[in-house]
DNA sequence: CATGCTTTGTTCGATCTTCGGCGAAAGTCA
DNA sequence: TGACTTTCGCCGAAGATCGAACAAAGCATG
């Protein structure tokens, strides 16, 4: 006898996983009885959790019902607020887009402001997928500073203003919300969407600063008090003179960031105020851009390199603003990690553009709102209830 | 009613961590009646898992009749194999050391020579323990070298000639075998001696050469390829002079190990060949040597300072040879740590020395087999079979 | 020191879960 | 069309868990 694999919980983060799709899977999987697998079935189906779609293909004798997440009740919604924008995922419990929105939005306007926005677009978009309020079952948040993830609560975040300690999901009732840091929700994001198979992941953000989110076992390492990935502050050798926000010197964000290198181009005679603007001028062809941001790839190299002894990832995915330019980045950063890393940390490891598009945190905050739903636990207590 | 946090397994676990020392507790915690509680710990004193001792003390009715692992019964070992040297403990289930022993052993011999010697030392400790062969349950051997965890092969270590990809295991019969990692068993043992109640803690060895074992949500991180938390060659600022035998230069191993220190001493015209003569030198008041621990401390501490800002670790523990120096290699890393860390990350961190001896391998690889052997799939299977 | 109170631990019947066999359903294959 | 295969619901049997009742073992109190 199985020791123990077999609450309505387990059996739904299987289906949800796509281990299983039919109740014969189930009881191959769980090693339980099938009348006990149709048992929990049922009690998930009439939870509205599940739903039986269609008989699939026979292997030789009568064909299993489908089963699958319930697609038509439930909504979730992930949200990415960033410095200046905020874009919006309306998802089902299965991950799938029901309808997005972008805003140009400045989160200094503080969390009063920045939340009425979100919880009214959070209408309109319900709205446009035909789902009432009450079918919204969980609401992630990404935000651009660090996190307690427990609570909800920025902590002493740099660029939001009046968001400190600010218990952002008591503005929301009814619905549970997860605050996570932007990058958390992106790695998440990509983790789930390409590389559900990877145990150890890194996903490393280069926009206007520089931040990295951490998958390890599957799951999404935050650290002691939530602010693992902070990489941009990470001191590179050669650049003492660089000066950073932060107070020290020589930080990877202040030589390698996108608000770095526009820096510089302006310097040289090439006006920019952004990422977005250098990614601009490398597009076009401009050489000096391309340089520096080569040089930036080296610099996060560096960097990386020494993540990859330490941590030993399968993966690092590159995303933020300036892989859009990423042939050109990645080139920097493959040419230093391979060179400076141990090969058995290397022989294994792929370090590729982030394959999910500019609304992947949006959507990993979708979907960390998605998983927290469907966690055993929170199911059980529902089908128990 | 609570899911299901019940079987054998779980009791034992609960009881082993120290969390419940009496039915009534076991009770408390798992929700479970006090009747079928009664019944998994039958099942496990049948086994011989569980003891009771004598009646505690009564809080104003009978007093409760305590519960304990069964430290009479069974038998684990722990083995430290180091480049030049053979530790051993012999522990039994709660983790009391039995017996001890150390010698000379050269790991260059080769798998053969040195596991014959570890099998016949083995026979040793039980006679001394009064334990008969086949009390011993499990096994656990820390190498210095990266492994392959879950076949328990070495994977091409630098210092071990002979032993790569030899299966260590199946040299050891009817005893199940756990190889690591010498720091990630030290790591280990540190943790669960000293800071068990820490989610994320890094453990450094300080010796001839430096590595470093992570502890992540309380398990132990070997990353993808088994290879994580080899800090020893990451590249440190304004050293790109020091070749490393790794055939890159500035590694943190090449100026701030043990062995660099030495051959920096025996330039200076102060023959030193090892950390142990390092550590003779500083004891013994001299200025070269101390100023020279001190910045290996400082040149360690960057590289700290890069890993706090990423791992977000609550605890840095410094340990291996150099360690017995530690109120200057310490001085060295905590200023620069601090100095380069981001605040939030460094505000509840702390780097203490170890507070474990020079067994703290040995000990540690004791534990890898216990928990092994404690883990729950593994009790219920014994209890059910 | 007798009596009642409290907490622990066991016993045992009641209840709830799970299992597994049987038959119906729904397909394939010859 | 009939034999075979696989799925799935039904239901009695077997097993696990619970909770009430009781025994055990101490403390408190007059």
């Amino acid at each position: 006898m199985t020791p123990q694999p077999g609450s309505a919980g387990d059996v739904l983060t299987l289906i949800s996983a796509g281990s299983a799709t039919t109740r014969s899977d189930l009881a191959r999987l769980t090693g339980l009885a099938r009348s006990t697998i149709s048992q929990r079935v049922d009690a998930l189906i009439e939870r509205g959790l599940v739903e039986e779609t269609e008989s699939g293909e026979s292997t030789g004798g009568r064909p299993p019902r489908q089963l699958r997440l319930h697609t038509e009740k439930h909504a979730f919604a992930g949200v990415d607020l960033g410095a200046t924008h905020c874009r919006m995922s309306l998802m089902d419990i299965s991950g799938n887009v029901l309808a997005e929105c972008e805003d140009a939005l400045h989160i200094g306007e503080g969390p009063d402001n920045v939340l009425a926005h979100v919880d009214q677009r959070l209408d309109h978009l319900l709205g446009q997928a035909g789902r009432p309020r009450k079918a919204l079952r969980a609401l992630g948040i990404g935000v651009p500073g660090p996190v307690e993830f427990a609570t909800g609560r920025p902590n002493n975040p740099p660029i939001m203003p009046g968001w400190n300690d600010y218990p952002v999901p008591d503005y929301f009732e009814g619905v549970e919300v997860l605050v996570d840091n932007d990058v958390n929700v992106m790695a998440l994001g990509e983790h789930r969407n390409a590389y559900a198979g990877t145990s150890h992941l890194l996903f490393v953000k280069v926009g206007t600063g520089i931040g990295c989110g951490i998958m390890a076992e599957g799951k999404l390492h935050r650290g002691a008090q939530g602010s693992a990935g902070d990489i941009g502050h990470i001191r590179v050798s050669g650049h003492d003179d660089a000066g950073c926000r932060c107070g020290n010197s020589a930080c990877l964000e202040a030589v390698a960031g996108g608000a770095a290198i526009a820096r510089r181009l302006t310097e040289l005679g090439l006006p920019a105020e952004s990422g977005g603007d250098v990614v601009a001028l490398v597009q076009s062809g401009n050489t000096q851009a391309l340089r520096l941001v080569r040089e930036a790839g080296r610099l996060i190299g560096e960097v990386l390199a020494s993540l990859v002894n330490f941590f030993n990832p399968e993966v690092i995915v590159i995303g933020g603003a300036l892989s859009r330019v990423h042939e050109h980045l990645l080139a920097g950063i493959r040419e230093t990690v391979y060179r400076r890393s141990l090969p058995l940390a290397t022989n294994h490891l792929s370090i590729t553009p982030s394959r999910t598009g500019i609304n992947a945190a949006a959507l990993g905050a979708g979907i960390l709102a998605i998983e927290h739903y469907l966690s055993p636990d929170n199911i059980n207590r529902i089908v128990n209830a």
